[in-house]
DNA sequence: GTCTATATTTGGATAGAC
DNA sequence: GTCTATCCAAATATAGAC
């Protein structure tokens, strides 16, 4: 029993060192870049020294997964608290993905770009992004979007949508204000998309 | 006169040592990211000392916007040649500029993104980049498309395609096998996209 | 232009005390 | 878990010889 109650209070200890040490991995992230983060500069930003951050994350490539875990627990939680009020449909979903990567365009860049050098997601990290990305599927198949073309070209159009916004107009709505426009163009082209040959 | 003879005969070898710089430099790129790049590595690979590279780049940023203004030139010359062929049309157009992107991730990424740190396009390549985009704007003035919505949204689109390629299939068309019918629909869509309130 | 030499800084890794 | 103390490698920068 006592066994049990330490343990616990020292893994919660633990998720909240973690957490925090995440937080200022972002920042660090959205001033010196996702590659310009190094380890040593993180620690002296939470008080430590490299030698006990390393204790939690002995790597780099290591703390990118665990960003990259996190980005995606954050972006399916939002989903879920979506679909808590009103069911999904592919606007509502296309409108949060967009506004979770405009917010914190590091991690848009980690997240769906292969920018970073040695990054490669653990198992773990890819199956959450493949349950993110099950999640936009589902909505785009109750507008009949179905065929790996028709979800091909939508997810494309919204993502240099919000590629463009990111690069070109960070602070603003210049093109994420077309996305209901654009995401509706091409779920009302049905089907007609080339389908991959045999 | 001998003058003039020796500073053409200079510059022209100095111009060869920019040029196998800046391939070497890609190459780079493409094995260690663009951040990746090392002005040590970089003169390593190409025989000399780190401070006999600095006299052509004494730092990073100066390399980038070599890299970058190359690129943009690269891309224009491409256009160029195209145009000598044949008019240019949208879909030869955009067609160029993914063939353009997908050949070299990395050049996509410093050309398009924002993604290196803190690397800012210097005026002159600032005015290469308006250059190619002004022929890209053309080829829509062609069929109609000139509006700032209708251009940013067709602009948009044709990135994702790119994006979506490079990230996902980087080696395959699954994406870019679409782009003739995105841009035909978004084209075909007309005015009809919201503009800017007053 | 290219080099030697050196200085400074930074990043990451290891051994071991408490 | 966190620390001190080193160590090593890599990156950039500067002075100055040829």
């Amino acid at each position: 029993m006592t066994e049990k109650t330490v343990t616990t209070r020292v893994t919660r200890r633990r998720q909240a060192v973690l957490a925090e040490i995440l937080t200022a991995a972002w920042q660090l992230a959205a001033t010196e870049g996702l590659s310009g983060i190094s380890l040593r500069l993180l620690a002296t930003r939470l008080g430590m020294r490299p030698q006990s951050l390393a204790w939690y994350f002995p790597s780099k490539q290591e703390l990118y997964d665990a960003l990259y875990r996190q980005g995606q627990e954050d972006f399916l939680r939002r989903l879920a608290a979506l679909e808590d009020e009103r069911p999904l449909d592919v606007h509502a979903a296309a409108a949060a993905f967009a506004t979770f990567c405009v917010e914190n365009p590091q991690r848009y860049q980690l997240l769906t770009q292969r920018t970073v050098p040695g990054f490669q997601p653990s198992p773990e990290a890819h199956e959450l992004a493949r349950a993110a990305f099950g999640a936009w599927r589902r909505t785009l198949a109750e507008v009949g979007v179905s065929g790996r073309s028709h979800v091909d070209v939508l997810t494309a159009a919204v993502k240099g949508l919000v590629d463009q916004q990111i690069t070109v107009d960070p602070t603003g709505r210049r093109f994420l204000r077309h996305l209901d426009a654009v995401v509706d163009i091409i779920v009302a082209h049905g089907t007609g998309f080339e389908e991959e040959a045999q």
